[in-house]
DNA sequence: CTACCTTATACACACGTGTGCGTTGAAGGG
DNA sequence: CCCTTCAACGCACACGTGTGTATAAGGTAG
């Protein structure tokens, strides 16, 4: 009789004022940090004892309700490939929680979707109805943050995209055309002359992408003549179909991902071509398998922990009232190995 | 002045109310799915258009609090690979978003912990108190889901987590044991004696892993001795080590994950060891390289789709008030391939 | 002792939505 | 004509928390 029964509600500020006769609006300044001169010392420490003694834990919904801010990010994902989804995943995950975030995803629909643009724009909104602070938006394609419905439709929700800075979006960058040129001219410095580019398809007909530009460059730059072979991107089975054609025709292959290079490697290996004695192979992306497959993939790493960071921050910045920094463009770092006979 | 400036305030149902000279009750009854009888259809339908036309948005932050209950699932990850949880991810994205599910993503912190599961009780408080209708336990550990801080704190929140069912959560779990003993038993068929097995460290000493069990169950029921080497799990580095070191001493080799596998293969390439034709290696969980790698990896595949849905299902079922499905266990599907010397 | 200031607390409202219940108006039966 | 019935809608409260303002208590100076 003396103990009531357990109540499977979970504990309110009320219950706390109840308990010690006073009111709930005491309580609620209690326990805010801010504002300590409205709280007598005294009462303030004896409403944290009793809300531990509860069990009270703040029911964060009617604070973000009520505050229209509650620690919750959005995540906003196309389709890339899962490696590059869980390492960038993990990331965000770390540091937006080492700052008091969580994140919440939205990913595109598995069906298929006659405007990815509008859908995105869904998804949005529905997490701006959700009272995100923020939005991380992580898009295949290369223009993705920067169109114009997502940008009216953000309003002035502080994001971040994966790419190219937008107006009032801080946007964190991967250089692929230098990366890729990068490791196109460390071929070209071991001797190679005859290069063959193994890109991925041409989804618009918007001009050469960023991969290709960037081998495009490092070739004219030693006067010699560019080479193309579309590739799905991230997908190392069309990898392996050219690299079964193009084995003999060429000295090095540039890939624009390492799982195609992996599957070049197969196939030339199949062949009877030797890598990296006959043909030089690189990669993009260094995924965790790349350092341990037999050649070891020379490949460009992707410095995620750096682009999580600054996307993060970015958006932190803009919570402050700050204006959106402009972000950074990070380059890709070359992981020499042994695919490229430079090991 | 005929026109009110825009407003940064997103449109309210009082908004659409006072536009309608009707009171917001009545809007949010129009605008409900349910109850339909209490509003005129001819209302319902000005309420619905004029929502329409002001862009109207219903605040999902406020109709979780007021009811409770708001279309998100909190997911709960250990450190796990990154390839793994990226696939996991995309699936159950997917999946819960089919079902009008967003999800809210836990992940451990990266400091190091004194005690893994008072994180993830934490954890599981603070999506608790986001008022999340339900949460999957994706952990690293065997028995990660039940034990019993976690169930506690659980209290009636629906959940399904990614191991054995434990009492009143749905458990969708992988049957190691069987899928190990079946690849050993694969590679006893194909006359190999001599098979050791590449696990992973034993963590706690409270006996042999699942993964473990399996090998030892296949090896005894052909009279074969077990043969272990411990190695760090889900890092070819070990892999790529151990790999020198057995070569010569066994004519097969069960590895306990993908990338162990191939670091393996790389590090017995290396000392001139044959692959499959001296030595046999299998992996584990089909990653999207296996396939693609030189020689391809006999590997078990993990049915994501299956588990995914079974564990959302299974929330689903406990949402609508029963009680929660015990779940299943899933066999890893053999995929032969060239490493084993089959193919 | 009164006027005034400080301090600590209580009261009341707000956030946006859902919902029980009372109220209104009209229709129908006696 | 009055009473009942029922549809359609408005009022008011609730959810848990934050916060501006009124109020009470206590102290000091005049």
């Amino acid at each position: 009789m003396g103990t009531r029964p357990v109540r499977n509600r979970p504990v309110t500020i009320k219950d706390i004022a109840r308990r010690l006769g006073i009111s709930y609006s005491t309580v609620s300044r209690a326990l805010s940090s801010g504002r300590s001169h409205l709280v007598k010392e005294q009462t303030r420490l004896l409403v944290r004892q009793t809300a531990e003694d509860m069990e009270y834990s703040p029911n964060l919904m009617a604070q973000t309700f009520v505050k229209g801010t509650g620690g919750v990010l959005g995540l906003l994902i196309d389709r890339i490939g899962p490696e590059i989804i869980g390492r960038q995943i993990n990331h965000l995950v770390r540091i937006a929680g080492r700052h008091g975030y969580q994140i919440l995803v939205a990913a595109a629909a598995d069906r298929i979707t006659p405007s990815p643009e509008d859908e995105r724009v869904e998804q949005l909104m529905q997490l701006k109805s959700r009272d995100v602070d923020g939005v991380l938006i992580q898009a295949a394609g290369d223009e993705a943050g920067s169109a114009r419905g997502v940008h009216a439709a953000l309003g002035k929700l502080p994001a971040a995209t994966f790419g190219p800075a937008a107006d009032d979006m801080t946007g964190v960058s991967l250089d692929l055309a230098s990366g890729i040129q990068e490791v196109t001219e460390h071929l070209i410095g071991l001797g190679h002359e005859r290069i063959c580019f193994l890109g991925e398809d041409r989804v618009r007909a918007d001009g050469p992408s960023a991969l290709e530009r960037g081998y495009r460059n490092g070739m004219r730059k030693h006067g010699l003549a560019p080479r193309l072979a579309p590739v799905e991107a991230v997908r190392t089975r069309s990898g392996y179909h050219l690299g079964k054609e193009l084995g003999g025709r060429f000295t090095a292959l540039v890939c624009c991902c390492d799982y195609t290079a992996l599957g070049v490697c197969r196939a030339l290996t199949e062949s009877g071509v030797r890598v990296p004695d006959d043909v030089a192979v690189t990669g993009f992306g260094d995924f965790e398998v790349s350092a341990y497959v037999s050649p070891s993939l020379t490949t460009l790493s992707i410095p995620f922990e750096d682009i999580a960071l600054t996307a993060i921050r970015g958006i932190l910045r803009q919570l402050q009232g700050q204006p959106a920094p402009r972000g950074r463009s990070f380059k890709p770092h070359l992981t020499v190995r042994e695919s490229c006979g430079a090991g």
